[in-house]
DNA sequence: TACATGTTTGAGCGAACGTTCAAATGAAAG
DNA sequence: CTTTCATTTGAACGTTCGCTCAAACATGTA
């Protein structure tokens, strides 16, 4: 999926298979160059969609706010969320992995707390945003 | 997958069909309480999630920033992203249903623009955290 | 040592999702 | 009316992903 290429209209992006030279029937030249001059590169996008996607599942979001509160083990945040301690460690595990939770064990129990804070302000901008309450900024 | 139901502990909660008369064995009965307390329902967890969705993707992280920036058809958007017209209709599909986006009809062509501001703000802000700006608030 | 218990891990299943392909729709032009 | 072209749509395919299950691992206790 290279990025440049050269522009063409929409119907010789359907059939591009078929050589024809040159059917530039782009529609608006401009806009596109302008559109693309500061376009995200694809590695950029790519983290930016990582980003969010941390909270695109509500087992997600719930797992991140439960430890955005406190502290908690994976038994106790297993048994508050309703979610069973295999699926509870399995989404701690990529969480961990991203290092957006803090570790630490403590005899048998380990404990995970949310470490990064930008992940904290959008969970609270999104559930502030949905329950209605005045928005600063 | 209720969520209230008996407090019980790991290896009740790992062989949960054997009904024995409560292992009530949980490590720390008041913090699930704590947690559970301020736990968001399961409706709102879903629509924060879906909020967060809608930016989980590279694609679509691409095709709103370049909305954000001005409003395009979808033959330019294509081109601009090097994507092809299905499947940037397809998204454009998605993001109209959750009225995301504005949707104008001119002769042939169907020119959209980012509606929803609380998606531009997020956006903004998860380029922003990964560009290393400083960060308001 | 053996046992109990909290946690991790890997395989496998089913659902969700992004893309492609081919066909259909709709609106302007000849 | 027929053609052209931008867009939409539905089916199909491959991948991603969350969950379950069973087994392993790790640590504390008898």
């Amino acid at each position: 999926m290279g990025l440049p290429g050269p522009l063409r209209s929409a119907a010789a992006l359907r059939a591009s298979e078929d050589e024809g030279c040159c059917e530039v029937l782009f529609v608006d030249e401009d806009r596109v160059r302008r559109v693309r001059q500061d376009m995200l590169s694809d590695d950029l996008a790519q983290q930016v969609a990582d980003t969010f996607k941390v909270l695109s599942h509500p087992t997600r979001v719930r797992i991140l706010r439960a430890l955005a509160k406190e502290e908690l083990c994976v038994c106790d945040l297993a048994q508050a969320l309703s979610l069973s301690i295999s699926a509870t460690s399995h989404q701690l595990r990529a969480l961990r992995s991203m290092r957006l939770v803090r570790y630490r064990m403590d005899g048998k129990l380990a404990y995970y707390s949310l470490r990064d804070p930008f992940v904290r302000a959008l969970l609270d901008d999104g559930v502030r945003h949905l329950t209605g309450e005045a928005e600063p900024r």
